[in-house]
DNA sequence: CATATATGATACCGATTGGTATCTTAATTT
DNA sequence: AAATTAAGATACCAATCGGTATCATATATG
C-alpha cells in the first residue's frame, strides 16, 4: 500500500498528469480550508502547500468559489464513503448507530480529512452571502441523516429497534449531539467531551432497542 | 425605556463621547464577526456599518485582534448576563435547567446577537493560530458548563436531581446537545432541529428529576 | 520527426487588506 | 477666553487578495 503523497512526487518526477494535479489540490486544499476556514485560506496559501502555481491552479478550476466547492464535494464523498464502509460491517440497527458514533471519534484521533467534521466547519462558515456551498453541506447533513433514518425505520421492521420511535426526531438530536461533542472537543482540544457524547449515545441506542 | 441606537445617534449628534464611541464599534462589530466570521469581516466593512472611520476605530483599538476579543468579550458578557437572569427567574434545578434550554431558543427567533450562538462561531473559526480567541471562546463554554454543573449540585443537595448522575459528564452531553441543535438549525434554516433537541432535554432533565 | 495541443510557470493587474502619520476640530483645563 | 488635550477624519502605505494574459514546455497526434 503506498500512500497518495508518494504517488504524487513519483509520477510528478517523470510526467505531467492533469487528473493528479487536480487531485493533488483538492486534497491538499481540503486540510487548508477544514482548518483554517474557506475565506481564511489564499490561493497563495494553496501554491504554497502544492508547490504548483496559480496557473495550474486556475487552468483546473474556474475560480476561487469553483475550488471550495470541488474541495467540499471531495470531503462529502470521502465522508459518505467512510459512513457506508462503517454501517455496512455491522449487521443489525443498533450496532450501525453505534458505528456512526464511533466513527466520529476518528475526527479527533485519525481524521478522514485534517481539521474536524467538514459539516460542522463549512456549516458554520457559510451565511447567506454563499448559498451554493450551504446548499453542498445541507445536502452532506441530509445524506447523513437519512442513512441514520434508514437505518432505525429498517430496526424497526426488523424487531431490533422499538416500534413507537420517531425516527426522524431521533435521527436529528443524534446528529446533532455528535456534532456538539466534537465542537465541544474542538473547543477544550480534549477527546472527553466526545467521549462523553458517545457513551451517552450508546446508551440511548439501548434503550430504544426492542 | 430608550434604545441604545436611538441614544447613540442622540448624543453624537451634539457631542463627542468616545465611551459611547467604543461601545458602539463594539455592538455593531459583534453582529458582523459573530454572523460573516472573524477573519472575514474586514475593517472596512466596520467603518460602513459605524458610519466610522478607521481613525476612530484604531483609537479604540490597537489593532483588529484587539476588537476581535474585545467584541467576544462583549458578547461572552451578554451571554452571560442572559443566563444568569434565566436561571434567577426558575427556583427548582430542574426549572433552572430547562430554563438555559429554552434560552438557546432565542438563538433562531430573537437573538441576543446577531448571527446564532457565539460559543459555536467563534468555536469553529479559532484555530491553533488564534490561541487567545480560543481560550476566550472555552472560557465562555467553562462558564456555562460550571453554571449547569451548579445547578445540577445544588439540586442534588435539595433531593431535586437523583444523587447518582455524574454533574461534569451530564453537563457535558447536555450543552453539546445544544450546540449542535444550534448548529444544525442553522444549516438548515429550520428551527425544527433545535426545538427536537431542546424537547429531548426536557425528557433527560425529567429523567433525571429525583 | 514535425506539428499541434494541453498543462503548468511567470509576470502582471486593479482592488482590498490591515495599519499609520497627519490634520482638523471638539472637549477640557487653566 | 486662551491654551491644552484628546477624538475622529483624511490621506496615505506596503502587502496581499483573487484573477488573467502570456509564455514555456511536456505530451499527444499526424
Amino acid at each position: 500500500m503506498i500512500s497518495l503523497e508518494v504517488r504524487y512526487r513519483l509520477v510528478s518526477l517523470f510526467m505531467r498528469n492533469p487528473e493528479l494535479t487536480k487531485e493533488k489540490i483538492i486534497s491538499i486544499s481540503a486540510g487548508l480550508f477544514n482548518t483554517q476556514g474557506y475565506k481564511a485560506t489564499s490561493i497563495s496559501d494553496i501554491t504554497k502547500a502544492t508547490g504548483l502555481t496559480k496557473g495550474a491552479i486556475y487552468r483546473h478550476f474556474t475560480d476561487k468559489e469553483d475550488l471550495e466547492e470541488s474541495t467540499f464535494h471531495f470531503m462529502a464523498e470521502k465522508m459518505k464513503g467512510k459512513f457506508r464502509e462503517v454501517i455496512k460491517k455491522e449487521m443489525t440497527a443498533p450496532e450501525k448507530l453505534l458505528a456512526i458514533a464511533v466513527f466520529f471519534r476518528t475526527y479527533v484521533f485519525t481524521p478522514v480529512i485534517q481539521g474536524g467534521c467538514p459539516i460542522l466547519n463549512a456549516g458554520v462558515e457559510t451565511d447567506d452571502t454563499r448559498p451554493e456551498l450551504n446548499k453542498s453541506v445541507r445536502d452532506l447533513l441530509n445524506t447523513l441523516q437519512s442513512s441514520v433514518e434508514h437505518i432505525l425505520q429498517k430496526g424497526i421492521s426488523y424487531g431490533q429497534i422499538k416500534e413507537d420511535i420517531e425516527v426522524e426526531r431521533f435521527a436529528s438530536v443524534f446528529i446533532a449531539t455528535l456534532e456538539g461533542g466534537v465542537l465541544l472537543s474542538k473547543i477544550r482540544q480534549s477527546p472527553k467531551d466526545l467521549f462523553w457524547v458517545i457513551e451517552d449515545l450508546e446508551q440511548r441506542i439501548k434503550s430504544i432497542s426492542a
